[in-house]
DNA sequence: CTGTTAGCGCGTTCAT
DNA sequence: ATGAACGCGCTAACAG
């Protein structure tokens, strides 16, 4: 048996309604001499109406469809009447490539390059980033590198050449200077989350070492004075944001010798609840512990929630069912972060020459119960 | 204080090149008569090169291009080796809007349309999508309904306008009829996660009553009789397709009266932890409930996980942590889903007239240990 | 193997 | 207020 059941339903014939009626369909075509047969081949649906199509049915030229289309008030309200309605009739929908192609040869796209669709945090800002654009009639495409560095050229190259008019992007390569020319040639480019390499450009990340400082200070204020740090690779900017924070609020407090209890995990390296365990069988193990994104928050629950509720624990990211097992967060507004990203693009296809513009994101702390255990 | 934190890079004379250097230069173009002056910067056109630049640079004819750049054979490796060197040169990239609008009309996007970016299923679903189009070459444009029947037909109508070659779409509205006219066009229209209403399409839709019997069989082996099914409002087809499965499986082992046990909530009506609370009220109380649903998996965590957990749970959907929680579920492949969706889209550009096929994937159940709780 | 001509569907320009 | 001609960038259909 194969892995998946197929079951085709009825016959050829019965799908839809019959093709074979519509050979015999005339197409509205001044361009005929004699009435055409819709198709050469049977089987073949019939043709999208044109502007072409709507103004002989309209009795009017092109030009006047057009306007009406597009909104342009200089056409009398009767012949407006007509056009519409035999748009209508003709199921007319104008041809947004053709639009776009005469109108500079760009889409009404945008594009939105993530690392990993199954991460919650992305889709949130995509959420943002599409609502912003639907306010101003574009259309959001997502596209994904795998979280994987070779392909985001790549990808990125594809969607340049369906003429994006702006790319939003999550940086995962090491270098993205290959956008200059783009942004010249007036493609708004906006990093998202990670501000690029290599690249002057718009920029939306979030307020990481406010947040790591800010649990720090705060599990420091009901007496944690060993306080770990995992984090899931994921890239070194975040990383390294959210681990200044953290040292920087220790060493406010006068703890200087933090390190011991940092653990940032490579690719391929021990994994979070490994690091976790490494962590609380040191001889002096930490009292509390900070993870510094939503992978090792997983890590951290899975390796605490079970066995060790005595060990305080804050997460970097919010997550579902956080509040109904009362893990505190670091929590922000990922959709805000789209919503900024979009605007940033928006703003700077009306104003390609305008400085650089960098936003971020506010994060707090959300208090749950887990991160207001007291050190035993 | 704004909500965020804007800070402005530089100034403006530092963004990129300066814009009225631009209007100083002249296009690379033999329509201009006068001397051709290449940018100041870099040696680049403020304009995109086209094909006929690139036919200019390398000596041959704009068809000479497009034929290399279409990977078309008839062209000697010399030439062939020119043309390359002058598009890199120039950093052409072709206009896929020209290409799609010379080539019939149409995009080389595909259109998924899901009614909400925060659910992880849908994510999964598209991530599946992206990739099997990838393979084709073609981009995925992901559209929100938002949940709102309203809204389907305007995100659709915006979607086949960029028209889109195919359009996957989890049904959302009453009636789907709307789309037969674009079917009949060449769009290739595939429901996904339930079938589409009043119109015969390609399908692919989960195993749903083969994972809710499994699961009642499941809770009726170690001893359950007396099982409860709550469901947050979603969809009536899932719903009822769910359902149909529990109060089957119940049947065939004898009990009848499973209606008393069933809680399917309404949009505005009592939250699933309320339906539970509710059940676990009664005289006669389930001593296993399954939720139909991820959304109301996460309610009767909250509930049941911390305070009672003496009665089994079954969920339907997988999710993050289920696993740490030891929460037993109804899984599937979320991925192959979307894998499939994309499959029957293209299998139906390359053969429109072909009997629609409709696809099941199957749903398993997965024991965490939730779901094997005795009665007690 | 390569070039020429025409036109995809629409909007711009200029005319009326 | 409306229309005719032209061209956006590219490729199909024919040349040669």
């Amino acid at each position: 048996m194969s892995y998946v059941d197929i079951i085709e339903i009825g016959s050829g014939c019965c799908y839809g309604f019959d093709v074979l009626d519509h050979t015999q369909t005339v197409r509205i075509d001044a361009r005929a001499t004699s009435p055409i047969v819709a198709t050469p081949r049977a089987g073949l649906p019939p043709q999208r109406a044109t502007l072409a199509d709507v103004a002989r049915l309209a009795g009017v030229s092109a030009k006047t469809v057009s306007r009406v289309m597009s909104d342009d008030a200089k056409v009398s309200a009767q012949t407006r009447e007509r056009v519409l309605l035999s748009a209508k009739r003709l199921r007319f929908r104008p041809n947004q490539l053709a639009r776009g192609l005469r109108r500079g040869g760009v889409s009404n796209t945008v594009a939105f390059v993530i690392g990993d669709l199954h991460n919650p945090f992305y889709m949130s800002t995509a959420a943002g980033v599409e609502r912003e654009l639907a306010e101003r009639g574009l259309t959001m495409i997502l596209a994904t590198t795998d979280d994987s560095p070779g392909s985001e050229a790549v990808v990125v190259d594809a969607l340049l050449a369906q003429r994006v008019r702006a790319l939003l992007i999550v940086p995962i390569a090491e270098d993205q200077s290959y956008l200059e020319g783009e942004r010249q040639l007036g493609t708004a480019v906006v990093s998202v989350d990670r501000p690029a390499n290599n690249l002057v450009s718009d920029s939306v990340v979030l307020q990481n070492r406010e947040g790591t400082a800010a649990a720090v200070k705060s599990l420091l204020a009901i007496g944690h004075r060993r306080i770990g740090f995992v984090c899931s690779p994921r890239q070194l900017y975040t990383h390294q944001e959210r681990l200044l924070g953290y040292r920087h609020a220790l060493l406010e407090a006068g703890i200087t010798d933090s390190v011991r209890w940092e653990r940032l995990e490579e690719i391929d390296g021990p994994s979070t609840e490994e690091s976790i365990r490494d962590l609380l069988a040191m001889d002096e193990p930490p009292t509390a512990i900070i993870t510094g994104n939503n992978r090792a928050s997983a890590g951290a629950v899975r390796e605490l929630l079970t066995r060790r509720r005595d060990i305080a624990f804050i997460g970097f990211d919010d997550f579902e069912l956080a509040d109904a097992l009362g893990i505190s967060v670091i929590a922000y507004d990922a959709m805000e972060l789209g919503r900024q990203a979009a605007r940033l693009a928006l703003a700077r296809l009306d104003d390609p020459t305008g400085p650089p513009r960098a936003i971020s994101i506010p994060t707090w702390l959300v208090p749950r119960g887990s991160g207001e255990i007291p050190p035993s």
